[in-house]
RNA sequence: GCAGGGGUAGCGAAGCGGUCAAACGCGUAAGGCUUAGGACCUUAUGGCUUAGGCCUUCGAGGGUUCAAAUCCCUCCUCCUGCACCA
């Protein structure tokens, strides 16, 4: 028996892998190329297999590639700028228990820890301990290209040459941009930087200006269109106001408001407190008919969101109908009936109905909120008592109040976030409205049209996702694409904009084919008449240099990205900016041609993490098991799922590994001995390489795994167990299965591939070639009906509770099998019982038994000659299963059918 | 709101018009091995059935077909993403 050592031999291939460069692929006209790339990390932390899943599957396919003969470069580099980099770095800074705890874990010595403040260093740490890991676990990758985005010189030389590209090709604007945005520390506040409301984000809202002699008192509201069935206006005597100047008006707004309105409107100037009881009573003009609205008193006014006052137009919103009926009975006075402005066909008292069914709980109010809104915004018509709007419906309503509003000077907006957000520093956030950021057009009709008609051609795995990209882009809108500050490359026009970190990597795929040879050159030599040369083939002034036309070699070779291998969070991002980018910059023979999408990772075992103290780190995991038995992990899933994955399928692996070296250590005992099951291994190869094939080719590598490792496997123990031992179909089978799983299980298949002679398999490129093992349908359907006979064996014995001491197995009759290959072959072009009958040239019990569940007919047939051989060959084999002697004959029993030996048990 | 993907045994998950009571894995039960535990091996795991059989299922309802988990329609329900942030 063989045991499987973890790491035996890993070191010995890396070092030949390394000594022949089979990683670090040159320009070779002879070999048709491919080029696989995995977006860049940001390296915060250390490398888990979580991780690694990505990784792996790239390699798996990149070695795939490398087999069936392909050149294959797989590059790999770092980015270090990115928020959460940033924001470890920030909480180190500030000894954050928790990070330093990470740290700790993550192995970090305290002296390198301290130099963790800057950023850069944290990166060139883990980066280094990315590669490492990477390296262990045997990822194929060409480590001369490797650089860092934003920190490699040349490379921002890329970058600034990049964005001159788009900007003479019109796709950078500039424009007003509205961020959420933390006060205290005056830098965005993005979404893994908050302590409370992810996911919010600014909303824009409109502020009508209703007035009070001279007085300006906005309200904010997402619904103008209802202006004309407004009540009263409310306001919270709880809260402070303030009276501040603004574009020559006075405006009275809550305190809170006077601040966010500087981060959104110029030349602001408080001129102090003003006292709101003083307006309590009193009456406000609105603005589109003069009407004089008394101001009032409400709680619900909220001091936090947008200006405290509030338009109160009870027929439409849940809160003022329901302060409103209050009204009526603590000041009658003041209460008129309200004005309903929208109907909704089906609801004649759609607000009653609201308000009622939230019993006048806030809560309650909130939903009910929500309901009318969404009820009247899709299904309202605005109505005779609201002037100019009556009769549109309430989208086309809503922007022409905006329009009339705006007509009288009586219109201004606001963005506010849509839910409450708080920084980690403790402040809350707020919506600025940056001025003159850069944007890359992105919403640009005809780059659009173009991405997605290329799209459409487009190699995507799994399929599914095809139609979320197409989807992704359909939406684009034009991107921000650089800050304040921070690190990463200026805007060559601008340098007080960095490029920010999604932006600056949308093609540096290409800059992989010449990375290698460009740091070589002085980057004082570096410039746009370069890259035209190398990425164009646009003249130079001068002749171009050795390197330069090495470069240009290089990348007229590799490009484009054959294949770009991530998980699913970058699907609707990244990889939009990348096909995007290709598509504005490069000609269409250089766009990308396919990309793999998959799902998270989880490792789920817990016992395993309570053990160690933390999650297993990439050493740990290939130390204990082996590269190979960890590279499983490939196999966790076909698509775009999440996986949950155990280790103990690791276990499983190791197992299997050792069923093969067992089978390679009895090929020195065994001479040739051909028999039945010799035809069934060969068949099974020929099925177990299409279906590699396919499953590899569309990335489905738990298929892969499936039919080629576990089901080949079990297919050599049934051989081994069924008493077969022909060298021959021995050795050709193991070295096709070898060949089939060394994607995945690189090592162990190149020692047992050297064990049967070969060199390395990566050098033979050798692929099996499906036609050389003979497909042998009448073999597969005879084992099966061996095996399902024996299964009938086992289900006798249970029943009649017997112990046989002989088992005589009636193989059926000559005639019969005819019977059963004719309905077979009437089955192939129809299985509806009614045709069938009707081609055959017999009938009877037997056919009718057949046809009773038409689906069940095999699509091939059967041969009685073999099945006789087949039983009778294997008689050994039975016997050792049921312990009881095995007799074969012919039978004429009508329970003998084709496939179904009558059995007797003795 | 917009978009994408789901709902199959105790659980995870395959199947995507016809050998589907439903692969495979986990869990559970019995047995073997072992000083014991773990690991490993064998068997069972929808219901009924003392001869290899039968019956019923794939979120709900309806339709197409000789045949539907698979195709079409309606409904219920769950998950994910929505940008200056990787």
């Amino acid at each position: 028996m063989s045991t499987y050592k973890p790491g035996e031999f890993e070191d010995k291939w890396e070092k030949v892998y390394s000594e022949k460069k089979t990683f670090e692929p040159g320009v070779d006209t002879k070999k048709k190329k491919f080029f696989i790339t995995v977006p860049v990390p940001y390296p915060d932390g250390r490398l888990h297999l979580g991780h690694l899943y990505t990784w792996t599957r790239a390699d798996v396919y990149a070695r795939f590639m490398r087999m069936k003969g392909f050149n294959v470069l797989w590059p790999q580099s770092w980015h270090f700028t990115g928020g959460p980099m940033m924001g470890m770095s920030i909480r180190l800074k500030n000894k954050d228990p928790v990070a330093i705890s990470i740290m700790q874990k993550a192995g970090v010595s305290p002296s390198e820890m301290e130099k963790f403040t800057d950023p850069l260093e944290m990166g060139l740490y883990f980066s280094k301990t990315f590669k490492n890991d990477m390296q262990k676990a045997g990822m194929s990758i060409d480590w001369r290209r490797e650089f860092i985005l934003s920190y490699t010189p040349h490379y921002s030389k890329f970058v600034e040459w990049q964005l001159r590209k788009l900007k003479d090709k019109g796709l950078i604007v500039q424009g007003n941009h509205p961020v959420v945005w933390c006060p205290r520390e005056d830098t965005p506040l993005g979404d893994h930087d908050r302590a409370e409301g992810e996911g919010e984000s600014p909303m824009l809202f409109s502020i009508i200006k209703f007035k009070h002699d001279d007085i300006v008192l906005p309200v904010a509201t997402l619904r103008p269109e209802t202006v004309f069935g407004a009540t009263n206006l409310w306001v919270n005597k709880q809260i402070s106001y303030r009276i501040i100047q603004i574009r020559g008006e006075k405006w009275i707004v809550s305190q809170e408001f006077a601040k966010k309105a500087e981060y959104q409107f110029k030349d602001i100037k408080d001129q102090g407190e003003f006292d709101i009881g003083s307006l309590l009573g009193k009456n406000a003009v609105n603005p589109v008919n003069g009407e004089e609205l008394p101001i009032l008193n409400a709680d619900f006014v909220d001091k936090d969101v947008n200006t405290g006052l509030v338009m109160s137009v009870p027929m439409h919103a849940p809160f003022d109908y329901f302060y409103w009926e209050k009204i009526k009975t603590e000041s009658p006075e003041l209460y008129r009936k309200p004005k309903k402005v929208i109907d909704v066909s089906g609801h004649e008292s759609l607000i009653e109905e609201a308000v009622k069914k939230a019993g006048g709980q806030a809560n309650g109010l909130k939903e009910a909120t929500r309901f009318v809104y969404k009820k009247e915004t899709n299904d309202g018509i605005l109505n005779s008592n609201s002037g100019e709007l009556s009769g549109l419906a309430v989208k086309q309503g809503k922007e022409k109040a905006i329009d009339i509003l705006k007509g009288l000077s009586a219109y201004d907006s606001f963005y506010e976030v849509s839910g409450k957000v708080v920084c980690r520093c403790g402040s809350r956030g707020l919506v600025k409205l940056v001025e003159n950021q850069w944007f890359i057009r992105y919403s640009d009709k005809e780059l659009k049209e173009k991405a997605i008609a290329y799209i459409e051609k487009m190699n995507i795995f799994p399929p599914e996702a095809k139609a979320q990209v197409i989807n992704s882009i359909y939406n684009m809108e034009d991107k921000a694409m650089a800050r304040r500050g921070g690190q990463g490359t200026p805007l060559p026009w601008n340098k007080d904009w960095i490029v920010e970190p999604l932006s600056d990597s949308t093609i540096y795929m290409a800059f992989y084919t010449i990375s290698h040879i460009i740091k070589d050159i002085d980057v004082k030599e570096v410039n746009d008449e370069l890259f035209d040369y190398v990425f164009f083939g646009v003249d130079t002034k001068k002749k171009p240099s050795k390197k330069m036309e090495d470069m240009r070699r290089e990348f007229e070779y590799w490009y484009p990205v054959n294949l770009r291998v991530t998980a699913k969070d970058l699907l609707t991002n990244h990889l939009i900016f990348f096909i995007l980018n290709h598509v504005a910059l490069f000609p269409e023979d250089k766009w990308p041609r396919g990309l793999g999408v998959n799902g998270w990772l989880i490792i789920n075992d817990i016992k395993m993490a309570k053990s160690k103290g933390n999650a297993l780190t990439i050493s740990e995991s290939v130390e204990e098991h082996g590269a190979d038995a960890v590279r499983l992990i490939a196999a966790a899933s076909n698509g775009i799922d999440d996986v949950k994955w155990s280790l103990s399928d690791i276990s499983a692996a190791k197992q299997r590994f050792e069923v093969m070296m067992d089978a390679v250590e009895i090929l020195n005992d065994i001479d040739n001995k051909k028999s039945e099951i010799d035809r069934f291994l060969m068949s099974r190869m020929n099925y177990m390489i299409k279906a590699a094939e396919e499953n590899y080719s569309e990335m489905k590598f738990r298929n892969a795994v499936f039919s080629s490792f576990f089901e080949g496997i079990d297919n050599l123990k049934f051989y081994l167990d069924a008493g077969g031992r022909d060298e021959e179909t021995l050795r050709k089978y193991i070295n096709g299965m070898v060949r089939l799983i060394h994607p995945v299980f690189p090592f162990i298949t190149e020692e047992i591939n050297k064990k049967l002679g070969g060199k390395n398999l990566l050098e033979e490129s050798g692929w099996p070639d499906a036609g050389s093992y003979k497909q042998d349908e009448v073999i597969e359907n005879e084992v099966s009906a061996l095996k399902s006979t024996m299964e009938d064996i086992s289900k006798l014995i249970k029943i009649t509770e017997k112990k046989p001491s002989k088992i005589v197995i009636g193989i059926a009759g000559k005639e019969l099998f005819d019977v059963y290959n004719s309905v077979v072959e009437a089955a192939k072009k129809t299985q509806n019982p009614k045709e069938i009958r009707g081609v055959l040239k017999t009938s009877g019990e037997f056919v009718e038994k057949l046809l009773k569940n038409p689906n069940r007919i095999p699509k091939n047939g059967l041969d009685r000659e073999t099945e006789i051989k087949l039983f009778e060959e294997l008689k050994g084999y039975i016997k050792r299963l049921f312990g009881a002697e095995i007799e074969i004959k012919e039978s004429d029993d009508e329970k003998a059918a084709p496939g179904r030996p009558k059995i007797d048990l003795l």
